[in-house]
DNA sequence: CTTGACCTTCACGTTACGTTACACTTTATG
DNA sequence: CATAAAGTGTAACGTAACGTGAAGGTCAAG
């Protein structure tokens, strides 16, 4: 049985354009031209048609599905358990973007009709989520799970007072911040009031202090554009201030 | 503070080309152009930026982030469910393809079991049902039923490592066989090789071996037409070559 | 013989940028 | 202060997998 282009096409409910888009590409040419020049197929295409079809469905770009149908059925195998990961691999990522939007969507949700407690609450949720997708990848990264995890842990235990205490640490230290800095000195008396109330402030979210993370994350504010641009805003060079007046602290 | 435009995209982890694109789409505008033709932003932009990729992230187009910025809270609010409803139903259908895959190779997977083991199996089957219907009559009459039927257990229990053995041998005689024709003696090394083969083969099939029984089916492959034909393919009276070697081997 | 359904080959449009190419401006260095 | 290096501007092509015409040839039916 021999088709033209628009008789295999309605077969397979695709378009002709699509016929002729993977006869150009060398993916499936026609068994045959006939004399007028329009693309004769075979059962022998429709088969091909078939696999390539199936493999498309399952989300695999025309370029691997030409590489694919030139391979062995053993490697043809692999390739389709190395698809399938790719494909897990987005399901997380899409779990993850659900999740998120839940969150956001909860938080909203807080601020349009909770309570105050609520409120607090769902801000606690965004202020978690926030830091994940900011800086989640990183701090997990160079951190651990772990210390991200609890600090996570530790954010949504906490009080509606503790909340008030580290929001006014972290306004003492911005209004502390430019005051060090006018003595020019990390190691002088106000700069390092200042890195203790960092210290303070950390411990709000921080399971557990340690000198070398305090100094650690003191380098990473330096070398990340974004913490470097929020501590910034203060003043020119002031991160690198407080870096200073972190490693002067911590190591006295 | 103000930002050119790599600043800015340093401190969003993103590339100056998207900022470009992103201004002549009208998605992010600069909040002003300087005396040289330098895109400056502020404090606003970044803040819009925040929000930009942050819908990005959750893999909103470009277009949808435009026209959600342009909407009220409330409208943002229900775009951002919208979304996900799409993101679930994506991952639904990714749902559905992982575990396609998962049949899919389970079913290939099972044609190569099959074909390994159930084809083996089937195969060996169809081997005894032929011996039997070829030969079992004369065999059963000259060795007797035990013979035969200890015979066809045997075959029954092989396998697939003896079977491939089996054939192997097989072919290796049908390799040696025109070469012990070549020298024309049946008593020479090679001819004496080929009757050794012949009998480490028998001993695939046959429970029990013994110099009568191996002579004694050297001679039926001669008197026999069926085993004659089988073996004067390789070339003309090969048949009485194999005997004359396997009667020397034997009585050696 | 005409009409309408099919077929052909261009060739542009789509998304969200990446990647040159070329010209100009600002900053750093000797 | 001259020059080099780094940064910025616009313009324009490339990407994947086709959709959508446009312009023109082919085929079966009335």
């Amino acid at each position: 049985m021999e088709y033209t282009i628009s008789k295999l096409a309605k077969l397979a409910g695709i378009s002709s354009r699509t016929l002729r888009y993977y006869d150009e590409i060398n993916l499936l040419k026609p068994s045959r031209i006939n004399s007028s020049g329009y693309r004769i197929y075979g059962q022998k295409e429709i088969d091909r048609l078939q696999q390539i079809l199936f493999l498309r469905e399952l989300e695999v770009d025309l370029g691997t599905i030409i590489q694919i149908m030139n391979e062995s059925s053993f490697d043809q195998f692999s390739a389709l358990l190395d698809h399938q990961n790719k494909l897990i691999q987005k399901r997380a990522r899409l779990d993850k973007l659900i999740e998120t939007i839940d969150k956001t969507i909860a938080h909203q949700k807080g601020e349009i009709v909770m309570s105050n407690e609520e409120k607090f609450k769902a801000f606690k949720e965004s202020l978690i989520a926030e830091n994940e997708v900011k800086y989640g990848e990183e701090i997990r990264e160079k951190y651990g799970d772990k210390t991200v995890d609890e600090s996570n842990a530790k954010l949504r235990g906490m009080s509606k007072e503790d909340y008030a205490a580290m929001e006014k640490l972290g306004n003492e230290i911005f209004d502390l911040l430019p005051k060090a800095i006018a003595t020019g000195d990390p190691t002088s008396e106000i700069a390092q009031e200042l890195a203790e109330k960092h210290k303070e402030w950390l411990t709000f979210s921080w399971a557990s202090y340690s000198k070398e993370a305090h100094k650690g994350l003191a380098e990473m504010y330096v070398a990340d554009e974004r913490f470097k641009a929020y501590y910034d805003k203060v003043a020119k060079g002031a991160t690198e201030f407080l870096r200073d007046a972190i490693i002067n602290y911590v190591d006295k």
